[in-house]
DNA sequence: ACCTCCGTACGTAGACATTCGAACTATCGC
DNA sequence: GCGATAGTTCGAATGTCTACGTACGGAGGT
């Protein structure tokens, strides 16, 4: 049998607030930047990008982040795949994520 | 002499991590989009239309809201006046606030 | 001067966030 | 089965956030 699956909220009980919240925590938005860049990613390979010491740092963080319904978070194997909810995000709060991250590559600068 | 001013970043020292943790926050959210709607206001009169208890709660939040760029706080005789930096925040942030003042309005759909 | 109104500063209390280590479960390869 | 790998769960420590009451200071009106 696969791994269990993690309750993820619907698109449409999605707030706007709890994304807010989510994201306004630089480590939480270092992982949304990430996966937005594409590819795949697992939790291991985005805790080394990152460079955290814990993975039950991360795990509090992936929580967060599926919680407020920013990833998607799969498990596969051994291995947990992280997506970002990209499509959700977009057809709730149109322009709200590419002005995060357009806002945060702004601020590299 | 009129009452002191307070510390406000300049534009190009806003953080949008500073922003969305702020606004993250249902009360401070809650204040930016009463403050969008336009019309003056004061402490005080944002504090009666929201239904908070104690002033020296709004004071916290008026702290958060304005270090992190989001409002500005201008003494004026006794009062103190309320506006959202809409101009800093739309020209370091193209579309983040517009983004999240409708998505705050698309919540209570 | 006096009183009142507006808002801040301070201390405090409880709730929540963040981080870590250690123990645990499940999966894969041998 | 055995060992290694991927993540989670749990508990603890530390720090931050939110809210409140009280006390304080500045500005206006009388």
């Amino acid at each position: 049998m696969s791994g269990m699956s993690y309750r993820h909220p619907e698109r449409d009980q999605i707030r706007v607030d709890g994304v807010l919240s989510a994201l306004g925590n630089p480590l939480r938005l270092s992982v949304v930047r990430l996966l937005d860049g594409g590819g795949d990613h697992n939790c291991t390979s985005v805790l080394n990008t990152l460079g955290v010491t814990a993975k039950s740092t991360m795990t509090h963080h992936w929580r967060v982040l599926r919680e407020s319904g920013v990833i998607r978070q799969r498990p596969s194997g051994r291995e947990n795949l992280l997506t970002l909810r990209r499509e959700d995000l977009d057809a709730r709060y149109p322009g709200l994520l590419d002005a995060i991250l357009a806002g945060a590559r702004a601020d590299e600068s």
